[in-house]
DNA sequence: CGTTCCCTTGAGTCTCGTCAAGGACCGTGG
DNA sequence: CCACGGTCCTTGACGAGACTCAAGGGAACG
């Protein structure tokens, strides 16, 4: 039986995604000296989300995981990680997850690695944030909630503009936020009905109160 | 009221947090020459799950979708991205999503871009394709798909090996799936009884019908 | 003016969440 | 060795939220 508290053995960390392209690629992570190996007892924290981020993390045995909250204590994991998988990314600066060991756990530290071009990089992690926020949102809010957070994500990336147009159809709104078309339609119709947004056509959005909206999203 | 389809300004480009990175840093992306700029009626494909990744692409106006399928027809869209975004991020030299143009949109696309160091890159995209392949199995998959899928991925994640622990509780599994510990429960409780896996105790498993839990993930 | 596509609304169903009770496992201490 | 308490897990009954199926409305287009 494989257990993930074992160390794994030399080779079967190069078999390991990450593991072997660091590894075959000594100068680069290995360059960011000082390199560290820490321990984290079970349930322990790695780091918080909002703290400063200053080194990525490699697994060395246990299983470490990635997770949101919401102000209610729901949770979602984004990701569990073992051996050899590296960690930590973030894109300005903090960190956006928690992290902590599922069980005993070893992380390699590797302080200050960002000396490379950060351009690409930078907009890949901008990339990965956005994935695992809309993890915590598909996973665990609700259908009003969803939408709500939908409307304010739009709102914010939209010049805080409050009249704007969907370029979507309900049909790619409910695959985007795991729902269904009807369902989308009928938290419109509620949010009309409440006041909080207003509807000149189908696809001609108004926001009318913006807090409510907010206030939802948890 | 704000319209996608218009050319956005320059300077509202330059608010934009991709647009903004790369116009400020003339000499990374830039230099990916030839630079070139593709127009996309609505609903056009820009590129598609599989297809050999060697580009990049940032949106110049319009609203492009990215999503993955199921093979009933099932979709989950990972993100929609306006202009000055940049997407086309892999991991292995091919897509793992489809991108499609949500109305008409205009994509600016940069060839062969990855002349940077590619350690953290890589690393960092590999997070990335996992938490957008996480994201269609918590959007658009049943409770025992979800489970069936974590199943799999830990055997195909853990060398392969049929009989292994579970490092983490029932709360983090359903954390993790965007469940509750009762279906966890449930579900496992389901698996056995059909003979798909053996519970030698609440956290050793054996994968006894490994193709009945590949045919569940659909 | 008719057709088509997209959206809305309603009725019924079902999956999954909630609440509650009980069982298994484990370390501690007698 | 066994009793005890705590934690984690399982199981059942019930209910709510979202899905399915179905019908109809409305805007765009020929």
């Amino acid at each position: 039986m494989l257990a993930y508290r074992a160390q794994p053995t030399p080779d079967a960390m190069l078999d390991r995604t990450f593991a072997g392209v660091i590894a075959k690629d000594a100068g680069s992570l290995a360059d960011s000296q000082p390199r560290q190996v820490e321990f984290y007892s079970a349930n322990s924290q790695i780091y918080a989300q909002g703290d400063r981020a200053a080194a990525l993390y490699q697994v060395e045995f246990g299983v470490v995981r990635l997770f949101r909250l919401l102000t209610d204590g729901r949770r979602q994991i984004c990701a569990f990680h073992v051996a050899g998988e590296v960690f930590g990314f973030e894109a300005d600066g903090q960190h956006h997850l928690f992290a902590e060991a599922v069980c005993d756990a070893a992380v390699r530290i590797y302080r200050k690695p960002v000396r490379e071009d950060t351009t690409l990089l930078m907009a890949a992690m901008k990339e990965l944030v956005r994935a695992q926020e809309h993890l915590l949102v598909i996973g665990r809010q609700t259908a009003s909630e969803r939408i709500a957070a939908f409307m304010v994500d739009l709102y914010e990336r939209l010049d805080h503009e409050r009249h704007f147009e969907l370029a979507m159809s309900r049909t790619d709104i409910a695959d985007y936020l795991g729902l269904t078309i009807e369902t989308v339609s009928r938290v419109f119709s509620k949010f009309r009905s409440k006041g909080y947004i207003k509807l000149h056509g189908t696809r001609d959005v108004e926001i009318l109160q913006l807090d409510a909206l907010r206030s939802i999203c948890a």
